[in-house]
RNA sequence: GGAGGGAUGACAGAGCGGCCGAAUGUACCGGUCUUGAAAACCGGCGUGGGCUUGCCCACCGUGGGUUCAAAUCCCACUCCCUCCGCCA
């Protein structure tokens, strides 16, 4: 969530930013607008509230010194002006609610160094990197046999099968076996266990309350690319960012314990970046196997994520989520580009410890 | 699934209709004392919001309700603990 004082202050410079992003200046003049009405109210109602508080205060007063009559006209007077102030809060309270909700839908502020663009066409490309290239290799090109898509492959070789998933939890969700389920596991393993040195590893639940997806920020905005189970008002995690960004919501955490960092494994569920269905069957969408997203406080102001500064003050931290492997990308990545021409698919030396020794994934051997 | 007990500040723990945002202790911060430290003593010590910066408002698990007035009474829910049942 943007920083409502902050659009108060400098409300042209945040309606630029945003406007990046292509949010319009009218819709955040309707916040402005919807923010002076709130406190308004609510200094009304406030104004209100006292008023009734004080004259309760009186009334037992009048009480003690046994007054009956002054109390009885205090408190008809206070009941009046309870129901006031009943009628201001609600006013208020719905205003509060209005504007919480447009709060919601509007992005994080873009940083300044960040360049414009609709999609990835627009993206800069910063450096380029391939195996031998400080070897001086030239930019490889493919051959023929790596230019089997890996649902066919993992058929070949009997290590993917599609079919099965799709039979028992429809299109979206794919099955591996054998020797590419393993593959599968070593691929966890090798990331988390790269990250060991410096990062708490976590194994959080798979589904995440209405709640604390809307604290992650994957809540309203990408209502329909989740999966849901309304009944228990769960969502199944996007990401493993959900549950280890909501570990210490509402916490106000000690400086000198920062950074915390953490990494977990989960199964990322998304309707629309299914791992290996039919809607993945564009080479392109497997180019960003790995991202890291900073956040500033945007998402730690949703989920009130603050630490305590040596001067005794609060501040919202900042959160910074990163992938290490998405691992199903990975997966397909990795049996094309090192699919051989005999049709093996050869391993990554570094997986070899996590795969029993194996090098190679073979017909045969699966 | 059933029965009972509980949820209050960083922690422990009082309060069970009326200056209670909350006693007391511990921890923490500052000071006195001390060569220094400890002890002792004194003072401070929750979070957020609003504006006329000194005041006001909210928060005692969550949400409703009763009342002139709710941490305190009533209802629902959530979570934790104990016991019983179930356990593909």
């Amino acid at each position: 969530m943007i920083d409502l004082a902050q659009l108060r202050r400098e409300p042209d410079e945040i309606k630029a930013a945003l406007a990046r992003r292509g949010v319009s200046s009218s819709t955040m003049d309707e916040i402005l607008t919807l923010d002076v009405e709130h406190r308004r109210l609510l200094q009304e109602s406030e104004r209100l509230r006292a008023e009734v508080k004080e004259l309760s205060r009186q009334v037992g007063e009048a009480r003690r010194d046994h007054d009956d009559a002054r109390a009885e006209t205090l408190t008809i007077r206070s009941r009046q002006l309870g129901t006031e102030e009943r009628q201001a809060s609600e006013r208020s309270e719905r205003v509060g609610a209005t504007l919480r909700a447009a709060l919601l839908q509007i992005p994080n502020v873009p940083a300044p160094d960040v360049p414009d663009g609709r999609d990835d066409q627009d993206n800069v490309e910063l450096r380029r990197w391939w195996v031998g290239i400080d070897e001086g290799a030239p930019f490889p090109e493919f051959e023929a046999h790596q230019r089997v898509p890996h649902w066919e492959i993992g058929r070949e070789l009997g290590i993917l099968d599609l079919e099965a998933g799709a039979r028992m939890a429809g299109s979206m969700f794919p099955l591996y076996r054998g020797a590419g389920a393993r593959l599968l596991r070593a691929l966890g393993a090798f990331a988390l266990d790269a990250h060991l040195d410096a990062y708490e590893e976590i194994r959080p639940p798979s589904f995440a309350l209405t709640e604390t997806m809307t604290s992650t920020g994957h809540l309203p905005k990408s209502q329909d690319d989740m999966y849901s189970i309304p009944r228990d008002d769960l969502w199944a995690i996007p990401t493993a960012e959900v549950p280890l960004t909501s570990m210490h919501r509402g916490e106000i955490l000690d400086e000198a314990a920062l950074p915390i960092r953490m990494t977990a494994q989960t199964a990322c569920f998304r309707r629309e970046a299914g791992a290996a269905g039919r809607d993945t069957r564009g080479v392109d969408r497997w180019l960003e196997v790995s991202s890291v997203s900073w956040f500033r406080d945007y998402q730690a102001r949703r989920a009130n994520v603050r630490y305590r500064r040596a001067d005794g003050t609060t501040a919202l931290v900042h959160t910074v989520n990163g992938s290490a492997l998405a691992w199903a990308r990975i997966w397909a990545a990795l049996v094309e580009t090192y699919r051989q021409a005999d049709g093996s698919v050869a391993l990554p030396d570094v997986l070899a410890p996590y795969l029993g020794g194996a090098t190679r994934l073979t017909a045969k051997a699966s």
